[in-house]
DNA sequence: CACGGTAGTCGACACCCTGTCGAGAGCGTC
DNA sequence: GACGCTCTCGACAGGGTGTCGACTACCGTG
């Protein structure tokens, strides 16, 4: 069994994956570590990478890298840590910006954009995250945390749009707003893992976002504020 | 490396994934896996059960299993394939019931529900399937596939809707088909398998309705034929 | 400057799991 | 009764994980 880590902290800045406290020189191991696993990633399959690896890469033993890191997986979980941390922000951001005005259906581009982008950056993280929410609870729990906020906020949206007669009334907007983040999901995951069928890369967000509104608003062009 | 199995076959009747033609009593024998992975599956996931477990249950020695199955994997594609070929059929039986017309929200609701009805039959095993979809490319493909069937049957009947006026113009029909194909997917695993954030599931299938109703024809009450 | 504590390091070990090999056992058939 | 076939498993090789205990390097303190 590996030792517990310590569970993901609620809403804050990224928490510390890490064993220990950082420390001059174990500090650019942790990094050496993370950096390693991040290069390999790019190369093949998680499942393919063993803690030996990466602890070769990163210019140590076996046994001294289970002082940075609980396991293979809480390296992945810390990489993770940071990669939605920015798109918990960039979309936080987009969402903030539609508070102010403008377009309605640019401001919803925005935000599913925003998601997209992040994970496209970091393509080989995304699928090797994709892999351990099959089997590992910390990652699962992690990513329930992102996806409550996405739906979370995406409800409110509903709610608000619904108040000023913009959008009609339907399903409860938190259950409109869970299908369709959980669509989001999926669709970019598939169109970045380059799986069948998906999407031409570049009509993905014109198709989630025609779904989307046409969920939301029963049409493709809502009415501005 | 696993010997390779048989390449999913095409369309037509379920294939046997089975390494050896059948005799008599190695029949049964096979069985007996079979059945051992769909119990133990209902106990813990599939990575925690080992080869021995399966061999175990079935009252064969390990190296015996593999004279039946070349793997722990292959054993949950034979489940898959059996499974798979379920959902094809009920739901290719709900489309054709469609084409002799009627309510045209019943006659997707039936397509919706044939699906959810079989996964939800088989809780344990698509679980486990989708732990596999993440690192067995037999278990990709075969999923491609029925992915790829669905996406094709709805596509064909977006299509015809918007040919006889009933739906409106917007996004080529395949990329609509594919996006609501994979919420389907993704929101139906994930309220089976209990994780959050998720929609009731009583109220799952009138939630995914409503979307693809307001996705294809802009409203929840497309008008029958 | 010695000296004790702490961070950091790793060789060796115990364990578990996979997949294969080769020697057989049972059994129908000529 | 011996050949060939399916079926069976003990034993092995190999690779992975996680831990333990001894060791080193360094840093602050008296």
């Amino acid at each position: 069994m590996a030792a517990p880590l310590s569970a993901a902290s609620g809403p804050g800045p990224a928490s510390s994956r890490s064993r220990r406290a950082r420390r001059p020189s174990g500090d650019d191991r942790e990094r050496a570590i993370l950096a390693t696993a991040e290069r390999l990633l790019e190369q093949r399959p998680l499942a393919e990478i063993s803690v030996d690896d990466l602890a070769r890469g990163a210019g140590i033993s076996r046994p001294t890298f289970y002082f940075y890191f609980a396991s293979k997986d809480a390296v992945v979980l810390a990489l993770l840590d940071r990669v939605v941390a920015e798109a918990r922000a960039l979309r936080a951001e987009a969402v903030r910006g539609s508070a102010l005005g403008g377009d309605v259906r640019e401001n919803w581009r925005a935000a599913l954009g925003a998601v997209r982008d992040t994970f496209r950056a970091h393509r080989a993280l995304t699928a090797a995250a994709t892999q351990l929410l099959a089997h590992s609870p910390e990652v699962r729990t992690l990513w329930a945390q992102v996806m409550e906020g996405f739906v979370t906020e995406t409800a409110a949206a509903i709610e608000a749009e619904r108040a000023r007669g913009a959008a009609p009334a339907g399903p409860p907007a938190r259950d409109l707003a869970v299908v369709l983040n959980w669509m989001n999901e999926r669709v970019v995951q598939v169109t970045l893992a380059g799986q069948q069928p998906a999407v031409a890369e570049e009509d993905l967000i014109d198709v989630l976002l025609t779904v989307w509104l046409r969920a939301i608003y029963g049409t493709d062009d809502p009415t501005g504020r």
